[in-house]
RNA sequence: UAUGAUUUUUCUGGG
């Protein structure tokens, strides 16, 4: 049985939810780590409904969850938007004695963090004292990702007063609302901030300071801040590259493409499409094909991001057949993947090729916003 | 000392 939960686990987390599901199946016995893995599983990659149905269906099968079964769960809340059924759970927990686990009031504040409810986000946080600097973390996260860039970073800022330690990754976070529009100047004075303290060397934070340059289009601060780096990752090349390709440097993208190579270190898919989306902004076609034939070979071009990257680079290119191939080839596909597609024809005026495409994509009730 | 939980950097269409 733990070797089942291991593949449950294993299976869960890369979200090939059908296979977890069928080991999960084919065990003879289960205990609350195989339901938690499951869910766990669930919460992350959807449908997070599911989550929710698997932890009432061990329930009525007369296992009691734990709490790690419920922050689970939670998080399935948080994921789907489910902020009422996410409070009911909450609600569960603390008459369950358990107020003392910070994993709850953490994964409280990030409940209402990423549904946007910050007010009550906040009062968690000033109420419960088990939160700690995650929470912190998952605030400002959540109100950057609202695009309340001047709160986040009062929030930031906030920390300190509070007496809590900031870690990377809250310095992380404060950089990235930094990167909301019309932040950088409060961006610099914490990368010099960091610099104080000595923490510019960090992965994710050097990372992140890259990225913020970068996609702010600041590139010679990228670059520097990037050369400055002793440990460069897929990540640090990646955050250089996208920032080129959004200001239409394209030759030194590929640039960075080989050199990153030459110095060991393999594209990731994020790579490929910053690439195929250089290609198609400035209409590289030749090169953009050799893209899509390099990502075959590695099995990539059944990523849904470079799939939906290439579908668009055709369309742009008005090679509908190809598109239609990067499609066809895909395994599962997202809204996004049938409006580059239908799009893609309407552009160039296959009316009847868009109407098939819709009439298929209603048939697989995909909906668009 | 290896089965499960909360935060984090780079990424997809159209506008």
């Amino acid at each position: 049985i733990f070797l089942g939960n291991s593949f449950i686990g294993m299976y869960a987390k890369c979200g090939s939810l059908s296979e977890a599901r069928e080991v999960f199946d084919s065990l003879p016995k289960h205990d609350i780590v195989s339901w938690s893995a499951l869910i766990g599983g669930y919460s992350e990659h959807g449908p997070y409904q599911e989550a929710l149905e698997c932890l009432e269906e061990m329930q009525l099968q007369g296992f009691l969850p734990d709490t790690v079964a419920y922050v689970s769960a939670l998080r399935a809340c948080a994921n789907g938007g489910f902020i009422e059924k996410g409070l009911e759970l909450h609600d569960e927990l603390v008459k369950k004695g358990n107020e003392g686990n910070p994993f709850l009031g953490n994964n409280l504040v990030g409940l209402y963090a990423r549904c946007g409810s910050f007010s009550d986000a906040f009062k968690v946080i000033h109420m419960h004292s088990a939160c700690d600097i995650t929470a912190w973390n998952a605030l400002i996260t959540g109100l950057t990702e609202h695009a309340h860039f001047q709160q986040a970073i009062d929030c930031f800022k906030d920390i300190w007063r509070h007496g809590v330690s900031p870690d990377n990754i809250t310095f992380a976070c404060g950089l990235k609302a930094c990167s909301g529009v019309g932040r950088v100047h409060e961006g610099f004075e914490l990368h010099m901030h960091i610099i104080s303290r000595g923490l510019e060397q960090d992965t994710l934070i050097g990372n992140t300071l890259v990225g913020m340059y970068s996609r702010n289009g600041l590139i010679p601060e990228a670059l520097h801040t990037f050369d400055c780096l002793f440990n460069k990752d897929v990540v640090s090349w990646n955050a250089l590259i996208a920032g080129y390709v959004e200001q239409d440097m394209v030759n030194e993208a590929l640039q960075c493409l080989e050199q990153m190579q030459v110095e060991g270190i393999l594209p990731d898919v994020a790579t490929y499409v910053s690439m195929i989306k250089a290609c198609s902004d400035i209409g590289l076609d030749d090169f953009g094909v050799r893209l899509h034939l390099q990502v075959s070979q590695i099995g990539l071009n059944k990523d849904l991001t470079i799939g939906n990257a290439l579908i668009n680079m055709y369309a742009k290119f008005g090679v509908l057949s190809q598109a239609q191939r990067v499609f066809d080839e895909l395994p599962v596909h997202d809204p996004i993947s049938w409006s580059a597609l239908i799009s893609g024809y309407g552009e160039l005026g296959f009316v009847d090729g868009a109407l098939v495409t819709y009439m298929k994509s209603q048939e697989e009730s995909v909906s668009f916003d």
